[in-house]
DNA sequence: TTTTATATTTAGATGAGTCTAAAAAATTTA
DNA sequence: TAAATTTTTTAGACTCATCTAAATATAAAA
């Protein structure tokens, strides 16, 4: 049995292999689960006694394919749930994050799929994250960002990279949400900021660093 | 704050005061939470420096108001989550208590309402057990058993005193279930025993032992 | 009311998960 | 390459929740 710590663990070390390029150092794991590193090369010993990952001390980590199972196992979860939240409980997308911490954690997999079910399968979370099927693969998607458009598209928000509660209601205050469409009129060249036209023709700048943090598509594509 | 497994003891408490005659011994609560009494022990002494209970070596336990507002919220979560599943996940009455015991426990007042908004206020389980509002205030419900029924009564099935999945698959392969009406033909003198006749006019025979585990109203009743 | 049986508590140990402080290894800088 | 710095691991201790075995208190039976 996998304990509740454990899984985060595992999810921990799975997002940083995915992110930062392919390396989970015992600090980074310290600093991504709020700990010490030495509560870290304590876990570590045992999930690698579980054979969850492959650890030889002063090496770094890596995760098996049993592990990686349970850490997109609890992704799926996270993100269904997310979804559950956002669409049929009505919170915004920004409060979502601490209570699909705790359901991520619900041990059923009946109730995972029957939830996936009532929910219509949907591809991705309220974040534009996407959402492993229950065979453990994520749909596929173009990763482009709105800082790397040209001028003159019309463009609809599929996601966001950073999706820190900060971040996501300043878009909330911008009337940007996941769906959104803008109009991206021009780029500044001295300071990379865009200025973009919403649906009610509002006109407004985003700065480099917020377009660099949305994922776009263009809205002639299917 | 409350542990996972403080709430459960809490819950356990609550529940053998409610049922058996308001005594809660030690023993009684090893045996509902499958340990050892040295353990309840341990953690009663534990509940009572958090004055979640009033204890004293070798005397029964009662619980406090903070401890009973815990339980009864507990005990929301439960049956609102049981409403959920078998409601919107389409899952059997018989196999939805494992998973609500996990689900019981996650932390969020918020999500707690919304869920009961989202699920139209229901006031009773998938057992016809009475939800508690979000004050804490339980429904009232007429407490009249199936076994205490005369003869030539139509009746609707509101709920059950067992809720074991044995007894639930059993009432399953019945055609039993709730809202189910049933018309009381004979009670049996000599085993009361009873033979019911259902909406599809089937007649069978229910023994004095299931019959004194299902809740009724009387058809024309409110 | 003494003896017997049962219920409850204590003492001491264990495992999971964490911490601090110190030691050891790896990496960076000079 | 050697010294300085950073990273990682170990050692030992702590809390929560549990257990077994033994001791003590309460309740039941003779």
């Amino acid at each position: 049995m996998t304990s509740l710590t454990e899984e985060n663990y595992l999810k921990a070390i799975y997002t940083l292999i995915q992110s930062t390029d392919k390396k989970a150092s015992t600090n980074e794991i310290a600093n991504k689960m709020e700990t010490k590193a030495s509560s870290v090369t304590d876990m570590l010993k045992r999930l690698n006694e579980k054979k969850l990952v492959n650890y030889e001390k002063y090496k770094t980590v890596k995760i098996t394919e049993k592990g990686k199972s349970i850490a997109v196992s609890i992704i799926r979860k996270h993100r269904l749930w997310e979804y559950f939240l956002v669409e049929n409980l009505n919170f915004g997308w920004d409060e979502v994050h601490d209570i699909a911490e705790q359901l991520e954690h619900i041990q059923s997999v009946k109730l995972t799929n029957k939830l996936d079910e009532f929910l219509g399968f949907p591809k991705f979370d309220p974040h534009g994250d996407p959402i492993p099927n229950n065979q453990g693969v994520f749909p596929r998607r173009e990763n482009q960002k709105l800082s790397e458009i040209n001028e003159g598209s019309v463009l609809l928000i599929i996601g966001v990279e950073d999706s820190s509660p900060s971040f996501l209601n300043f878009l909330s205050e911008m009337s940007i949400e996941l769906g959104t469409e803008l109009f991206l009129k021009t780029r500044n060249e001295f300071d990379n900021s865009m200025i973009v036209i919403n649906s009610k023709d509002q006109k407004f700048t985003l700065s480099q660093k917020v377009a660099s943090n949305l994922y776009i598509k263009y809205k002639n594509e299917k």
